[in-house]
DNA sequence: CTGAATCCGCTACGATACTG
DNA sequence: CAGTATCGTAGCGGATTCAG
């Protein structure tokens, strides 16, 4: 399961440092790649961001993350206790209680899941705007292709009636 | 497309700021989680990682991430294109040449991605760790369970025989 | 209330073939 | 070389049901 074997801790140094010296491990299998598949996915970076201010219980998660099913969120906190990001502790209470709550470790991810949201928000006007620029000029291409494409249409036609 | 309304610019403000006063949206049609999706998705991550040491052409990025099929670099590297990180450049030689380079907005990105990859490649070990841990006591668990589960078949055919 | 388990549709993805 | 088009499939993820 861990294979703490040498082969690779997930990262790589370039032996011949050409310019910027480390590049990480762009390998499939690579521990890094795991994580970040991991941590990088659509629920994980919502739940991770909710637990931060304090401990949830499952259903106040499942309110909060719009969107969730219920399989899913298990499956997330799964993942994350598994990982050592969150904690699940279980009050034998009846109903039971269910709490999670963010790991020392977990609230270091946080901090720079932090700084990806706060890219996105600072920049998403700027992601609005390039799509539809993005969007104009494909549409402007495509009307471009056509023209172009019947014009060498009515080109082939003469060609074809000089010819027969 | 861009729906420039005033619904909501992806971000809310608690009106009642209790504790943290800022909290982001977490409605699955927000803006935020759209472009987090997107960016945070497996390949982004991989193809921007690369292109921030210099610009690459297609098939040397096909090469250097390890995996990708050439459909999903090419619709990774349309989704950046429209978002505005990467530009995309064609020589009209023969044979074509594609040259893919992060813009300055994607440059920025990539700072939050270095973090996120840093934060992973520090602390991949004590993931491992707690993993294994969780897997042990998982593990664990279950023989706990199975052994229990024998000894309430045992006190149940006990009470069975008595009542018989 | 907090899940686990089952069923299942859907689509995202990879493989392949084709175009310019 | 740099893609698009087509197709088949595995697995994601939702809905539902059951258990503790």
């Amino acid at each position: 399961m861990e294979d703490g074997t040498s082969r690779s801790l997930g990262y790589c140094v370039d032996t011949d440092a050409d310019y910027d010296a480390r590049q990480w491990d762009t390998r499939e299998d690579c521990e890094v790649r795991q994580i970040l598949d991991r941590i990088a996915d659509k629920w994980s970076l919502l739940v991770i961001a909710l637990l931060d201010r304090r401990s949830l219980r499952f259903t106040e998660l499942r309110r909060e993350v719009d969107g969730i099913s219920q399989r899913m969120l298990a499956r997330t906190l799964r993942h994350l206790e598994r990982d050592g990001l969150v904690t699940r502790t279980v009050y034998p209470t009846v109903p039971p209680r269910v709490d999670y709550e963010l790991t020392p470790l977990g609230a270091t991810l946080h901090e720079t899941i932090r700084a990806l949201v706060s890219w996105t928000e600072t920049h998403q006007n700027e992601i609005a705007t390039a799509r539809s620029a993005y969007d104009v000029r494909i549409a402007d291409e495509q009307r471009q292709a056509e023209r172009e494409a019947e014009r060498r249409e009515t080109m082939g036609r003469r060609v074809s009636a000089s010819r027969g």
